[in-house]
DNA sequence: GAACCTAGAGATTGGAAATT
DNA sequence: AATTTCCAATCTCTAGGTTC
């Protein structure tokens, strides 16, 4: 059920907040697959799982749980999943905050990270600061018909155990205005059948390979359509005997190679390694390790 | 009519905080 | 010190609508 809002907005837009360090690392990002760092650290069905992996990649706790923005109470990091559909890229509602919490000093200056939904890769980032039009459709809400007006940002509770639990959600209509970039490379259509039930293990195979692979995992043979795979870039993918762990019981997707992102960090080897889980979990190589960590942040 | 898409709501998770 | 409750967060499901 949704409900009005709680905290009234305030009437300036925000200040600019500017981290030349954190904007490095973001770029750096771009290319890099979090599911390996996530199944390292978080446990295999956790719902930040991703989120918590790109905080340890940028050097922060994994499970920060702070009200306050997470990079220098300043700058909030929020990881925006993203898919392809016909109508380009797209994504969900992004919850904010819990109810009882202020959500606009939350949004005051946002980092969004945009991971791919089916390989979990960092596909992009935007810094955005509510200010302008961001500002003024934000603010709108608080006099927005709950129910009829679709406002960018609102309260949805949910009925759980103790009452209800009201959380601030700002809408998918907002974040593809004045978020998303109209196209992006390394962003897939979404994938029915396979892929739904926890994430897929991924193999990359050239659009030329024919229909038949190794898996980079266990060395069975991986089947699937190539036609498909040049059509939409992945296809679900049969693996056949034996089926040894990690192998048995995950679904798997194979993905054409020349769809994929590189990451400038890793390179294109440990990219793919990485992003095809052979990389051991005490190997995966943190972002933030990466070039030294300047004092005063180039502010 | 099959496949796809969307909004709304529910289900889960590990760490932090609170309590015993 | 050990246990329980609380909490942030978002992934997943479902029903109903749209589009090929």
């Amino acid at each position: 059920m949704r409900l009005p809002l709680v905290h009234p907005p305030p009437s300036a837009p925000a200040e600019v907040a500017n981290c030349d360090h954190l904007a490095r690392l973001a770029a750096a990002a771009r290319g890099l697959p979090l599911g390996a760092a996530a199944a390292a650290i978080a446990s295999p069905r956790s719902r930040g799982r991703h989120g918590n992996a790109l905080q340890w990649h940028l050097g922060l706790s994994p499970h920060d749980a702070r009200a306050e923005p997470d990079w220098e109470r300043r700058i909030e990091i929020k990881l925006l999943t993203v898919w392809r559909t016909r109508a380009g890229l797209v994504c969900d509602k992004l919850k904010v905050c819990d109810g009882d919490i202020d959500p606009w000093r939350k949004l005051d200056n946002v980092l969004f990270v945009l991971a791919d939904r089916l390989t979990r890769v960092v596909v992009g980032h935007r810094f955005v600061t509510r200010d302008g039009d961001r500002h003024t459709s934000l603010v709108a809400a608080w006099r927005a018909d709950t129910h009829f007006d679709a406002p960018a940002l609102f309260v949805e509770a949910r009925d759980g155990e103790g009452g209800a639990r009201p959380a601030y959600y700002v809408a998918a209509a907002w974040l593809a205005a004045h978020v998303l970039p109209t196209d992006l490379s390394g962003v897939f259509a979404g994938l029915r059948g396979a892929a739904r039930s926890g994430d897929p293990l991924l193999a990359v195979a050239d659009e030329g390979s024919g229909g038949a692979i190794t898996c980079p995992r266990c060395g069975a043979a991986i089947g699937f359509d190539p036609e498909a795979l040049r059509r939409r870039g992945a296809v679900p993918a049969h693996h056949g005997l034996p089926l040894a762990a990690p192998c048995a019981t995950r679904e798997h997707v194979v993905l054409s190679r020349s769809r994929l992102l590189v990451n400038d960090v890793l390179g294109a080897d440990d990219t793919l390694a990485t992003l095809q889980s052979v990389v051991r979990h005490d190997r995966l190589t943190r972002l933030a390790d990466h070039g030294a960590e300047p004092d005063d942040h180039r502010h």
